[in-house]
DNA sequence: TCATAAATTTTACACGCGTCAAAATCATGA
DNA sequence: TCATGATTTTGACGCGTGTAAAATTTATGA
């Protein structure tokens, strides 16, 4: 019971009775066609199975609608959940995302960038590697199309390099400062070097710690850590840490969730989390972004949780406005408040 | 210090001083132009700043190589190195895909199906919905290229329905026979039957309970579960059991790993774990697919280990064989081993 | 009813690249 | 040096669709 397959416009007009080009505006915009032409198409399209091609569209088109975005991995539900939400609004302007994982690799990245240029998108929005990133990749892209970063900047700047993205200093003092409030103030597990968000935050922390009159202090990780694997990264950093006896009474802030959730895992495998919750004093660790399974974790982590869909919506309206209103305008850099998410961990 | 900006393949072949069809030629097979033609290509190459346009490239070729991929969510972990793998698995082939994310709603996945036939994708991977999904869309696309599930199948048979996916009969044994042989026989704790996974892993629980001459036992969820977010409908259902004292003491065999740690979560919430981590006898949780964070869970979570590569890398290899070799061919299952994780939550 | 303006449809060409047949170039041996 | 065959390059056309300008139809008003 299948319908007619009809593969090209061309077959269309001629089983519609129309012509291809009267077809094309109708797609376009069907009230840009006679009303009773509109119907007539409207009608006969349901009757068959026509599927535009995408490629051919996009070829003659000032715009092809398309977005790319570039992440350093899928396996992080920090990334997920932005890729999500930007599939999200983009959808809703009608606006088709491409992906690709750069893989923590600078190389993969740029050629993930490049490949962005070759599909002539309308823009991009990259979550960049940080270290070690192919500058002139950048450049040279941000010449065809507007690029956004979000979640972090690229070490160097960029010519028009706009951003979206948690304030850090806004988010770690208002993490640092719960801290000091409810108990120990906290030292500072620090994830790999790997983005601006691990100086950024250690940064912020420092400078809440300094305004607060307390001592900062940062864990030297023993290992050097220059995978994304952060819980893993946490959990060996605090393994060897507590079977030293050390920092196991302490308040520990975290750069981000998944580090603490590696840290949480070496602290009850060392058994410093007491059954009942934790009672004033004893042993705290806090986190940063809110990971959908934070909230899971015994004890549930305490974190601070960044505006996923905040930051997904005006990256892509910053891109929408780019493509519009002409390039010439300044950097915009757009910074978003996270919120306390206080649990059981701290 | 830019290189002169380049944009289409007459330009480049004007500013080398070859044709413009021999430049063709030699990005296709670089080998396939005079030595000395190709080195002097080459060479000018560096010099400038060209990217070939993906979408006019693709418009003339027979092949794409392009290959959709469509899952539930990419917020869940196990989708997400899904993808991870497919696209290196495709890298190394010099494909590209297109991930497109169905929400779990059957109409969004339609869409994405006709998108990827929009697209003219040499293939699809689809990780389906499975309930209510539009098999007209599915039989429509498989017309246009091959179309391999992975994960589950849907519903309804296919034309020709390729599938690559773990035996649940074999991982699920395989757990059971582990849970039977260490202690109490388990219980099963479903997920929302939102796939063919849902059924199939309680049917080969059964089985396999009734191979070894134990009694099946299903928990009946007292919440309507129909949504994606496993670990809230573990945690909900559990918390509830163990708020009215039932299964304190059982072993529980979940369906997939996110309902395990939320069913975790439930239990260590009614202190239900003792500290030294599980001594014969008491509560056991287990789970399925060896969720990235599950050994970061406490108690770390025994479960099986779906063999993600292997789906990745078979369901590429089998679009690829079904590109070339044509689609006559029956419809090809392949079901991969999944390997015991025991750990400490059972 | 007819001229004229407004709206719509069609004709014709463009887009950037793949590809084939024909032309040009090259290497080889007598 | 020249004819011959092999290889490489080029000219020309096609892909499916967008789009501006021309042609047609429809609507308006006297």
């Amino acid at each position: 019971m299948a319908k007619p397959k009809i593969n090209t416009m061309k077959e269309l007009s001629e089983t519609i009775g129309v012509s291809r080009p009267t077809l094309s505006r109708y797609f376009r915009d069907p009230s840009a066609v006679r009303p009773s032409t509109s119907k007539k198409i409207q009608e006969r399209l349901t009757e068959v199975d026509y599927v535009y091609n995408f490629l051919t569209t996009r070829q003659n088109r000032k715009s092809t609608e398309l977005i790319g975005v570039i992440v350093p991995s899928y396996k992080d539900l920090f990334f997920a959940s932005l890729i999500e939400s930007i599939e999200q609004s983009a959808r809703e302007i009608g606006y088709m995302i491409i992906t690709q994982s750069s893989n923590g690799d600078s190389g993969v990245e740029a050629n993930a960038v490049r490949k962005m240029r070759s599909m002539s998108v309308d823009g991009a929005i990259v979550a960049p590697i940080g270290v070690a990133a192919d500058h002139e990749t950048f450049a040279a892209a941000s010449e065809d199309f507007p690029l956004v970063f979000v979640d972090s900047r690229p070490a160097e700047s960029m010519p028009v390099a706009d951003f979206v993205g948690t304030d850090n200093t806004q988010s770690i003092g208002a993490i640092v400062e719960y801290l000091c409030r409810t108990g120990d103030s906290p030292v500072f597990l620090g994830m790999p070097d790997l983005n601006a968000n691990a100086q950024e935050r250690e940064e912020a922390y420092r400078a809440k710690m300094l305004a607060l009159n307390h001592e900062a202090k940062a864990i030297e990780p023993a290992v050097a850590g220059g995978s994304w694997e952060f819980e893993a990264f946490g959990y060996t950093v605090m393994d060897d840490c507590f079977g030293r006896r050390e920092f196991t009474n302490s308040t520990i802030l975290c750069a981000n969730d998944r580090v603490a959730i590696g840290a949480i895992r070496a602290a009850n495998k060392h058994g410093l989390f007491p059954r009942g919750g934790i009672a004033g004093g004893g042993l705290r660790i806090a986190g940063h972004d809110d990971h959908p399974l934070s909230q899971y974790m015994t004890p549930a982590l305490t974190t601070v949780a960044q505006d996923v869909e905040g930051i997904a919506d005006a990256a892509i309206q910053l891109l929408a406005q780019r493509a519009q209103g002409g390039r010439s305008a300044e950097a915009v850099e757009i910074f978003l408040d996270a919120a306390m998410k206080p649990r059981e961990s701290a």
